[in-house]
DNA sequence: CGCTTTTGACCAGCGC
DNA sequence: GCGCTGGTCAAAAGCG
């Protein structure tokens, strides 16, 4: 499925016999039309730029392999999951310094890890107000326990799928010691039913006004990416697949898929893009004037 | 009434 | 063996 982008043309197909134009008003024209062309190569670039994303998801999925999440030892584990888990989320990421410490005690680790459920992690951001564990992302959960557990004085909440009785899946969510906005959320297992939407989103109705789409997340790295728009909250989602062999390909595709519809939606449907959009071209045109 | 959430109790694994 | 900790259970309460 192909993002589409959002009409940003303007209709400047009018026939200027129609109305009372002199020479600077055909030259305004055309400096609309060269802007038109602009934009519509902006548009294109920012479709490049939505397909190196992808790709580059797809890359860091591949090279998140290597890393061992679980082990024997499950606070080992715990630990130094942790501790690359905050790494990826920290400012300095990068896959080096994560795979560097990987051991030969830790790839006989990894090698175990094969045998057992799997283990995904990402992040979701929320908004500072937003106390809630809940972060809903298609399927329906249970809860059956909060613990507060000894590293991280928020509580961790415990979810098991209620979609299908027989699904193994538990879910654990937990705020980030760094950042409390960021909701850590481990998935152990696979679902053995279908996906109810295949669309990752929080439980929350803010709808204060949002920074400027440019303005950069605090949450930034080649393994995450945060979305931002005026029709749903601040989403971050970090691709961090931290030692699974194979990530679930469906549940891949649909997180990438809705990556990208979301970054194409917050553009062109946020009005604040299209407000900007026209500010720049009437600002354009103004300038032009004076 | 059935489902979900809350929360204290309980259990198992691990380190000392 | 004991204490600590994470994970789970289950009864009670809440809610539609």
């Amino acid at each position: 499925m192909e993002p589409t982008c959002g009409d940003t043309s303007l209709d400047l197909n009018v026939d200027p016999s129609t109305m009372h134009m002199d020479g600077a008003l055909v030259e305004e024209l055309r400096r609309l039309s060269c802007e038109n062309k602009r934009l519509t190569h902006l548009c294109e670039n920012y479709m490049a730029l939505q397909k190196q994303l992808s790709q580059l998801i797809n890359t860091n999925f591949d090279q998140q392999l290597d890393y061992p999440i679980e082990s024997s030892r499950k606070r080992k584990a715990a630990e130094s999951d942790q501790c690359c888990t905050n790494k990826f989320v920290g400012v300095s990421n990068n896959n080096a310094e994560c795979s560097s410490i990987i051991t030969e005690d830790s790839f006989k680790k990894y090698k175990d890890f094969n045998s057992s459920p799997k283990v995904s992690k990402f992040l979701v951001k929320t908004e500072a107000s937003n106390n809630s564990l809940y972060v809903m992302d298609g399927y329906q959960w249970r809860k059956y326990g909060q613990k507060v557990t000894r590293d991280n004085p928020s509580p961790r909440a415990y979810f098991r799928c209620s979609f299908a009785p027989s699904c193994p899946v538990k879910k654990k969510v937990q705020r980030s010691l760094e950042d409390p906005t960021i909701l850590v959320t481990t998935y152990e297992g696979e679902h053995n039913h279908g996906h109810q939407r295949a669309e990752i989103s929080l439980v929350s109705n803010q709808s204060e006004a949002l920074p400027p789409l440019k303005g950069s997340s605090p949450v930034s790295s080649p393994n995450t990416a945060t979305i931002r728009s005026a029709v749903c909250p601040t989403v971050t989602l970090d691709l961090v697949k931290s030692g699974l062999v194979e990530f679930e390909s469906a549940q891949k595709s649909s997180i990438q898929q809705f990556l990208v519809q979301q970054m194409a939606t917050s553009l062109t449907r946020d009005p604040n893009f299209t407000t900007e959009l026209a500010t720049a071209i009437s600002g354009k045109i103004l300038e032009a004037q004076w």
